[in-house]
DNA sequence: AGCTTTGCGCAAGATTGTTGCGCTGATATT
DNA sequence: AATATCAGCGCAACAATCTTGCGCAAAGCT
């Protein structure tokens, strides 16, 4: 891992679509070195896979939600079926077990009020063993998810 | 935006590194056809591009924090001031503005908590006119990020 | 019915990914 | 210091994949 992984990382992270020769000479390598440099990233596991980014506004998901849940009790078996639902939750996006107060974050996306509440009822509400939910909306992004950094 | 486009872009998600061809006969439809449908929807802005998905462990980023920060005040002049400078700090994954008694949720990630130290007293502290932060670290990821439903 | 539009499959050609080979420079070994 | 070993590079050929023009057929419209 010197610095031109590293600046492969970064390009990646931005754009895996463009020809490995682009990135190669940007670098100041040839194409094949840095193919074989990508493949080693891969093996490794650092790159963990490809993926396409969609646009949440144009999938018409206008409403971005962090919902924190908080359980009736801390028993192993609840924690297990809790999380279990969650996991096949499809409106679920995002699910953390986290410090302080609640137990849960959450993330989810709507269209619109109308299908969080069905989101709320259907899919949330329906969740074993939750003492208490709360809702907080985001109201505008300020920075989007960029991948991690890698100086 | 067929049922054929829907299953596309739920394949993207996951995985855009395999071939057209192989996608396009999952789908019982040739190759062109499944590629010209693509680039439509990357035209269409729906595919906003791709990228690579790096292994947070693999990375050495031990640590995901979640940060709720509440500024010393709603003007618009705070607000851009504050917004810029997230925007400007590289430790700062993602932020939104949201609802409840906090204005901003940041993501962040560290290596370890002595990072997390550093990135604290250097890049949150620094932020401008910030009243109170509350910090969640999250101690399990019970659900990864694989995208938008596509049902 | 006739016309237009849309989306398809086929196949050729262009682009990009992949790999064997030989070279070089750095480091280790005697 | 001389030699051996190894990691990483570039070149070039080959393989896989992407891209596009073409003709066809089904669906919608007048």
């Amino acid at each position: 891992m010197d610095s031109i992984d590293t600046r492969i990382l970064h390009a990646l992270q931005r754009d895996s679509s463009r020809p490995v020769a682009d990135l190669a000479n940007e670098l100041g390598l040839s194409a094949s070195a840095c193919h074989r440099r990508i493949k080693s990233l891969e093996a490794s596991g650092i790159i963990a896979g490809y993926s396409a980014r969609l646009s949440r506004r144009k999938m018409g998901f206008n409403l971005l939600v962090f919902v924190e849940i908080t359980l009736r009790s801390q028993e192993r078996s609840v924690l297990d079926g809790f999380e279990a639902a969650v996991r096949a939750a499809p409106d679920i996006l995002e699910c953390h077990l986290t410090s302080g107060q609640a137990d849960y974050t959450l993330r989810v996306v709507a269209r619109d009020m109308d299908d969080y509440d069905r989101i709320h009822r259907d899919c949330l509400a329906a969740l074993p063993d939750v003492s208490s939910m709360h809702t907080t909306f985001a109201l505008r992004p300020i920075k989007f998810w960029q991948g991690y950094p890698v100086r």
